[in-house]
This record gives C-alpha cells, structure tokens and sequence, in this order.
DNA sequence: GAGTCATTCTAACATTAATTGGATTGTTTG
DNA sequence: CAAACAATCCAATTAATGTTAGAATGACTC
C-alpha cells in the first residue's frame, strides 16, 4: 500500500468522528447526553423532533463510538461513550463562541437579564455552601440526580412556578442548567425576578464547570 | 424568536464549525497548517490533491475562521488561525485513535520498525541536550524553521540521504515529524536501520509534544 | 502594457446526507 | 398468544457536498 493510501485511511477515520458529531442535530443530542442517558424518546422531546430521525441520529452517533445504547425493558437508553465525547461538545461550543462573529452575535441577543458576577466555579460552590446565594439546577430532575454542582438545590424549570415558594426573597438567587446552549436559566431567570426574587444566571452548566482549560 | 429557534440557530453555529473540519482532506490541510503557514500551491502538492480542490477547501476552512491568509507577492499564504485549532487536530486524532478499532489496527498496521522506549518530551529533550542522542527532525526544513523541538536538528527526509553521513552510527538516532498520521519517521527510520544506523522514531509531532492533556 | 503565474470562480456532474411516513422488529404486559 | 408500545428499518424525496475541467481574476515581471 502507498503512502498516500495509508494517510487517505488515516484522515478518513478521523474525519468519520468528525462527521458523527458536525450537524447541529447531533450536537444538540450529545448535549443532552453529555447531562444524563436518556431513552430515544426523552431524546426525541427535548430535542424537538421525531423518533425516527431522533432515532437515526442515535445510529450515527453510535457508529462512531459517541455513544453507546443498553436496553432497559422496553426502552433504549442511550449515553455517552466517555468522558471525553463530553469535553469535546464542550471544547467544540467554547471554541465556536471565540472564533465565529455570528454565534458571538447570537449569544449577546439571547443573553440573560443578568449574570452572576461570580466569576469562578470554586467561588459559586463556596458561596452556596456559606448560604450565601441559592444555588438552584432548573434541569429536569433525572439529571440533577445524574450529577449536579454541589450544594445546588434542584428545581426544574416546569417545577419553578409551583415550588418557587421553596425560594426566600431576602436572599440571591443564581440558575445554571446545561450551560450556555441551553436556555432554562435565561427562562427561570426571568421568571423570578418578574416575581420579585433577586435572580441571576450562572452560564456553565456541570460539563462546562469541571472542565475549565485556563492554565 | 422562540426557545426553539434559538437553540436550532446556536447549534448550527457550533455545526458550521465543525463541519469546516469534518473532511479528511481538510484534516490534512489543517495538519499541514499547524506545521507551518503554506502556500495554495505547497499544500496541494503535499496533500496530493488539484490547486482547485485545495483552494475549494480552503475556503471552506477560512469561512468558519480556522485559517487565515496572506498575499505575499503572487502568492497568498494559509496559516492557522490559531493555536486553538491546532490543538483541536491534536485531540480529535487523538480520541479518533483511542475510539476506532479500525483506526487503532491501521496505526498498528503501519507501527514504525522501532519506537524509541523514552516516554516523555521532556527525557527526549533532555537526552538530546546532553548528547546523548541524535534527534533528528525529517520535516521539510520551513516547518522546521517555524517551530521545532529543542535541541532537534533539521534532516529533511528528501535530503537524507545525501546528508546522512552527518550523522554517527554509534549513537541512536531519534526521529520525529509532523505526527502519528505523517509517515516521514517512519519512512527515516526504515531507511536509516538499514543503512546500519541504530534509528527508532518518537510518533509525536511538535504540537502534540507541546500539548499533553494527561493532569 | 503584454505576458506569466498563482489562485479563485463557475458550471456541471457524482456522491453522500437529512428527513419523512409507513412497515417491521422486538419487548413487555395482560 | 395477542395487544401495546419503543425503537429501528426501509424506501423515496430533497438538500448539501465533493470533485473536475476550464474560464476568469489579480498580482508581479520584463
């Protein structure tokens, strides 16, 4: 075999992993999943679209490695792979949000009514730990349970009208949720200061905060 | 604009990224790149592909930001954008190789003669400072010029044959390229073995050398 | 300013990917 | 074992991408 074949075949397989994960679809599931597994169908709901193209997605996902499948009754319940799959969605988001004018654009249109100026993750988790602030995850409570900040109480966004009164208004409130592709926080965020509580956002979300590459 | 809208419109940016990337061809051009910046002309004749093609794909890098390019007199020179994307070829071609099981049996497939046993940039160099070996880098000697490792010296590997008496077969060469995915040392360190030499090859490049994720 | 040379553009074609609806598989539950 | 249900497969349509050859651009050179 030539040289060039060889090389042809080496670029070609990682272009493969490449190509599972280089379509917005995609992404967005892995986004999903890098939360918590979750069965096709929770996929299919929170992604907005059908089982069947959920469902080949998934396919396309699996056959590079990015997440792999267990059957639990009737369900399927997808995960990612590893760790790493994860921290490349993340590399991959942090990345694009430097580089690309237009999703920079995009994130200061949708960006939240205020944003905590705690500055770092260590901070935020002492601050809540200290009952400074209230530290709320307004993920759906499968992914709290899955992982979640320390300290952080969960309250899930479809939850937070119901049992905002959990919350005292004397005291700040900080949301994070999957992190900055995902728009819980923003929605809470809005929510309970239109209510009168004293609410600001944390960006990051779980993924995002144990995985900060400064030196 | 509703929540959906928005995400479909982020998640696109991020696609349209890694999309830019998500072609052999183009991997290659961004391995070559994070060599050295190159001209249309060098990279279509390294890349064994048409002028046509390579500025094709080129643009397509360029339009997602992950090259830049200069006129320099009648030619117009590609370079990285920046270390981030350099980076971001280091750790898809090394999760692609810790992924795949075909890509892991193609790497087997073309292991080099002999690896070096030395484990570390930092022996290599070392050993290289004091002597104690040959560590020779087989790259074209622009890329060489560009960055290199320390205490490295430049043996292209199209003049090594004319150049390799200045070499001594008594102490062990090391040879590195560009990386795991170009055959330069591979194809130096088959040849120097035979010519009597005691040579095995380091399977990093510059940028992978310089870029270990392991905490 | 005509000619040369590097690069890009254009148009055309071939290939591959995304998406949908309906049929199918396989599991669970009565 | 039949009904119910989750998920995948299949076939068909549409959209996007890769590739080539040749024309066009734009910079430098004599």
């Amino acid at each position: 075999m030539t040289n060039r074949q060889i090389k042809d075949q080496l670029f070609a397989q990682v272009a493969t992993l490449t190509k599972s994960i280089a379509s917005p679809k995609r992404l967005e599931l892995l986004e999903l999943l890098a939360q918590s597994p979750k069965t096709v169908e929770q996929l299919a709901e929170e992604a907005e679209m059908s089982i069947a193209l959920t469902s080949a997605h998934l396919k396309a996902l699996k056959s590079a490695q990015c997440v792999r499948v267990k059957q639990e009754g009737k369900y399927r319940r997808y995960e990612i792979a590893n760790e790493q799959i994860a921290q490349l969605w993340v590399i991959l988001h942090r990345l694009a949000a430097e580089q690309l004018p237009e999703l920079q654009q995009q994130l200061t249109d949708i960006a939240p009514q205020r944003t905590t100026d705690i500055d770092s993750v260590e901070e935020l988790i002492s601050l809540a730990e200290l009952q400074q602030i209230q530290l709320i995850d307004v993920r759906p409570s499968a992914e709290f349970a899955h992982a979640h900040l320390p300290h952080a109480l969960s309250l899930p966004i479809h939850e937070l009208e119901s049992k905002a009164d959990s919350l005292a208004k004397d005291k700040p409130v900080v949301a994070y949720c999957r992190g900055p592709f995902c728009l819980y926080a923003r929605d809470a965020v809005a929510w309970l200061n239109q209510q009168g509580f004293n609410a600001s956002q944390w960006q990051d979300g779980v993924t995002e905060s144990h995985y900060n590459d400064k030196p």
